[in-house]
DNA sequence: TGTTCTAGAGAACGTTGTTCTACAGAGTTC
DNA sequence: GAACTCTGTAGAACAACGTTCTCTAGAACA
């Protein structure tokens, strides 16, 4: 007896390209940015693989909006800039927080800077990552302000980003095997780093 | 008329490898990874497909080889932490070296960091990274046992490690877009990051 | 010349990104 | 309710990819 054919499944039009985002999300965050293929994120979604295309135009398209998402996450957990009492202790805050952020979502992490190679548009690092170095840019202006540091608020903050996203960066890829060897922990390492950058900024 | 079968050309044994991996190379600096197939790789070098397997096991192999053969030249443009007169401009020039090194070739340099995922076994970043690391170390060293700087070398080179990374791993991804809006030029935000390092490692 | 080693040629397979066609679900209009 | 419109699903097809396998033949050696 042949089995009668499969029932038809449809998204609302309205849910389909959350439905791809958050499965591909699901996937990124589980088995790495290999296992993102156009099939298994519309599997996870429940969705027709031709939904990528419809929604996000390719395979491209849908990684940068997963980038996007995970830049304005990110951005979320940086905070603020705006002016406080303690712009030095808001500044370590933010840049703790981005450390956090990454350590907990290291494939967004890699995805968003690494992810997605765009030679014609803007990359969407480059698109969205001005909005977290803002953040960088208005606390050590605040910082600056008050007469605590003495930078340009731009370059320092450009200084302070290429060091964060480093440490990151290389202690996601598990470079800091020496350092662990010496007996060095990397959350102090990364502290005693935004220190010197803070002295280094006086 | 049927034209004849194609003559067979065959590369010697020893030769094989090394032209898989000057071809992977010229691939590589040219289309970027990924272009890096097996069969382009493979053409270019004018041997079979099967040579990738034959001598580096898999794609991933021959990635890691060429990684590791990047590494070994990045080492090398940096120079050496051996005891000099002016540690300080030992250390400035070896950082310069490292971000002329990855500009000059911003495909190896991604290879080297991004380029391979392996869970299993250490990345070729791990297993070779460590040797420009210790170029830092044993440089900052130096400008410790002469008084220069007050710092532990190990902890303090992976400081200076992460910013630099970063440094040119944002640069390479057009993450200065904000910096060059404003005028400032990468690479005197660079040398201006060398300085604040060692500002805050005095 | 015969034997051994191994690289080249080519095919095959499963998977991937992408494009295309046909079908059908959902909503609207008459 | 029927007809029409919009658009998502199902499925096929294609080129390319990484990989594996088989057969052939080039190279070296005895």
């Amino acid at each position: 007896m042949t089995p009668p054919p499969a029932a038809r499944h449809r998204t609302a039009s309205e849910q389909v390209g959350s439905a791809l985002l958050d499965a591909a999300q699901a996937v990124l965050d589980r088995e790495g940015l290999s296992a993102v293929s156009v099939r298994a994120v519309a599997s996870e979604a429940g969705v027709a693989p031709m939904g990528v295309y419809n929604r996000f135009q390719n395979k491209d398209g849908l990684l940068i909006a997963l980038a996007t998402r995970a830049f304005g996450a990110l951005k979320d957990a940086v905070g603020t800039g705006d002016p406080v009492e303690d712009p030095l202790g808001r500044f370590r805050e933010g840049c703790r927080a981005y450390r956090t952020f990454a350590l907990r979502y290291p494939q967004q992490y890699r995805l968003m800077f690494t992810g997605v190679e765009s030679l014609a548009s803007p990359s969407p690092a480059a698109e969205h990552g001005s909005a977290t170095l803002q953040v960088l840019v208005d606390t050590i202006d605040v910082a600056v302000q008050q007469g605590i540091l003495r930078t340009e608020p731009v370059q320092a903050a450009q200084v302070v980003w290429n060091a964060i996203h480093g440490a990151v960066s290389l202690e996601l890829a598990n470079l800091h095997v020496t350092l662990k060897r010496h007996g060095f922990d990397p959350a102090e390492t990364y502290d005693r780093m935004l220190e010197v950058l803070i002295d280094g900024l006086r």
